[in-house]
DNA sequence: TGTTATACGGAGGAAGCCTCCGTTTAGCAA
DNA sequence: TTGCTAAACGGAGGCTTCCTCCGTATAACA
């Protein structure tokens, strides 16, 4: 597989990234949707691969249930950089909340999944709450900075309020009944100036 | 099945009781041990019954669950009392806790289990709150009359300790690491005397 | 002791888990 | 380009679990 194929100094095969890259798109989606007990054999189908090119790449369920989450908080780490530089701060912050809504559903099913295995998920949960905290303090910030939201909220609260919101029992649609209250929380973060 | 048999008149048939019993005290073992996916197939083996009996009883899987945490519930109530009448308080507080470590493990299951079903589930737990309140507050309160223990903690700290404990990562014999734990936690809930 | 509602067991189809193995293909060197 | 080979691929197949259906057995009642 990719990684072994290092150690001969040949280059990785085409198809192998290939493959990994719809992998893992796929689980993302599969994960979000339908929880971590979703199917393997849903994700290769999705995928459009055989079954044993997904367990050559992620042997075990965990394996593709921490590469998936590990880029979920990498894209939202970019993805606040990126809202930073090109909207304004409050719309920038409620734009990343509303995307974290998608981290959030895979997460949870996360969760549940990488409890039996402490030592690898522990980490990683470390790391992405510290990622998380970061890209929500940087946001928070400038929005302060720039006197647009009130300044005696952390963005420990801030992400707290948004896990909560998202565990309201999930029917149908939950996610966009989510981004709503996102947007209603966000509206209430800021500072009222000269309102008619 | 046991409850329709009520509609017509006629008596529950006596081997249909026998084996919801049975199921119970499979379920409750197998749960214990193996969460909450735990195969139904093996509790209908270790019952000894056919597995459409178990069907028959409880339609879906949360239906048994239900059944195993209720009862759970209900005989730790009876426990506490009888510990209450039976053992000086410091002592029955501390039987009483190590019983409970039993609950907790079938119950860590039922609440990943139940999360779908919102309803039912929200219900139950709401009741098994109040019992267990009610029976540590009682037990408490005996051994704080008594001057026994300290009296600055109520049953809600002391379940949460409890609780706490059990989430230390499920390695094979936890249950009695926690049992040592909780005894040392007993012990400190001491009020210190006359010590040598 | 006979009748019948009631419950029982297990076969069986569908789906998932994971492994094994024969086939294909991408990288590299000649 | 061509050929070699490590590397990756797909899917069959063995196993387990889920859940249903149906023929058989038996407990309740007359």
């Amino acid at each position: 597989m990719g990684e072994d194929s290092a150690k001969t100094g040949r280059r990785p095969r085409a198809d192998s990234l290939r493959n990994r890259e719809l992998l893992l798109v796929a689980a993302r989606g599969v994960f979000s949707a339908g929880g971590p007990e979703a199917s393997l054999e849903a994700v290769a189908r999705k995928a459009g691969v055989g079954i044993a090119t997904l367990y050559r790449h992620f042997p075990t369920r965990e394996a593709i249930f921490q590469a998936v989450y590990r880029r979920e908080i990498d894209q939202l780490v970019d993805l606040a950089v990126t809202l930073a530089a090109d909207e304004p701060p409050l719309e920038a912050l409620r734009l990343w909340l509303r995307a974290s809504i998608g981290m959030v559903a895979t997460k949870k099913g996360m969760l549940a999944a990488l409890a039996p295995a402490a030592d690898s998920s522990t980490e990683l949960f470390a790391y992405s709450s510290d990622q998380l905290n970061r890209c929500v303090g940087n946001l928070m910030a400038t929005a302060v900075a720039r006197g647009e939201i009130r300044d005696d909220l952390d963005s420990e609260d801030v992400l707290r309020a948004l896990i909560g919101m998202c565990y309201t029992r999930e029917q149908p649609g939950w996610q966009d009944k989510v981004g709503r209250l996102l947007d209603v929380f966000v509206d209430g973060l800021r500072m009222r100036r000269n309102e008619s």
